[in-house]
DNA sequence: CATTGACCTTTTGTATACAAAGCGTTAATT
DNA sequence: AATTAACGCTTTGTATACAAAAGGTCAATG
């Protein structure tokens, strides 16, 4: 398998958690590989940022909370923006296949509310697939190339597994928003729209984040 | 010497030309290298988009017109969110480095004024430095991330030889404006401005490309 | 007891050797 | 003469071997 897709993977999943340690030697072993394509993989995951160098070899990248409101903004620009352009140059393929990814969205979230907790990993692929029908729309390639590296990162957190029943509802209902907006081709509402529903989900990530900080320390408390 | 800082800069100062193929035999003799430490190069740069694959190797990538067009838009984006977030957290030290910076690339002018073709290596530098300190102001290594694979690529085109005076003054003069509503944190004058200086910048390299379409339309004609 | 230095082990960096996949050229057949 | 099949050459992909650097351990010394 390709080591590139297998590591980042691994580290989206949390199979490799923040701060782990990559050896060559490990990872090689791991994939049945020789360290010289593992070698590789890690050059391109270090200069996307998701590894880390160390004095020694690379390990997972831990972001912090800092990390996340500022990628979050990077995104809420990147995307807002695309999102604008993605009214003026869409085109009716553009369309369905957003009202696709959403209608399908929404038939995840009912899964999810009949107690199917498998449905949040289809969840996530379709909300996924709304926004990149969004990208693709805006027909800018630069836009596409920055956003998917910029995306990755709260996907580490997998917060979507802490959503409950109304944020999700919240969350499809802005889509149809910028959808309609994106269709009526009013691209200032679409902007905004969409900075919002993003600004949203930052919210929702560094809540969780508490959450787990919080575990943390009651974790702590229990040590002595 | 590191071989992905050599292939960068080779590609950056036309050593490389767009659409010239990379070799890995190639470019090892050339660095006097086995070609592993060159293959992790070259990865690194596919990475950025420095580079394109082939159905073999890769070659160096050609930047269209509506490449320009994209890349611009995306610069003025995060460059000025950049100025106008440096506008708010800017400190003292911060402003020192942005004039200090433009206080040399004014000197510079000075000089290309007086024919000294050597000076515009030192406008580009100062030119930089200046944009840097804007960046680093605004204390967010995740913009600086992304911004610095999207500089890189006007870069390619060497449009600043093709300044003139006038151009290179007007420069100057967007840079105080900048640097002094960064000073008076004024936000969105600072991120207006930056984002119309980086509008003109475009302008001139997508002029510059014109002339030297021009140009290879005349070869041609005295072709047959 | 702490600190430093020498040695040994582990791990990364580079080179080379070998395997496999593209590409071009040539020759044969229709 | 054109098309295709086969061969060989070039170039990339992978594995392995070797060099170098970093880390850890243990003993000696203050």
């Amino acid at each position: 398998m390709d080591a590139y897709k297998y590591i980042k993977e691994a580290i989206i999943h949390g199979k490799y958690e923040p701060g782990m340690r990559l050896g060559e030697e490990y990872l090689a072993k791991e994939l049945k590989l020789s360290r010289t394509p593992i070698r590789e993989a890690i050059k391109q995951l270090e200069s996307e940022g998701l590894v880390t160098p160390l004095k020694r070899g690379v390990s997972v990248r831990h972001f912090t909370r800092e990390d996340i409101q500022q990628i979050y903004d990077l995104r809420t620009l990147l995307e807002g923006y695309a999102a604008s352009q993605a009214a003026l140059h869409r085109t009716d393929e553009d369309i369905e296949k957003m009202k696709e990814a959403n209608s399908r969205y929404e038939e995840a979230i009912e899964r999810y509310k009949e107690a199917d907790l498998n449905s949040i990993k289809e969840i996530v692929n379709f909300n996924q697939q709304f926004h990149e029908a969004i990208i693709s729309a805006c027909n800018n390639p630069h836009i596409y190339f920055h956003l998917s590296k910029v995306v990755v990162v709260p996907l580490v957190f997998r917060s979507f597994y802490w959503y409950d029943e109304f944020e999700l509802k919240r969350s499809l209902e802005v889509h149809k928003t910028i959808l309609s907006a994106i269709q009526n081709q009013d691209s200032e509402r679409a902007r905004v729209a969409m900075t919002e529903h993003i600004y949203q989900g930052r919210d929702q990530v560094l809540a969780h984040l508490e959450e787990i900080k919080k575990i943390h320390v009651l974790k702590e408390d229990t040590h002595d």
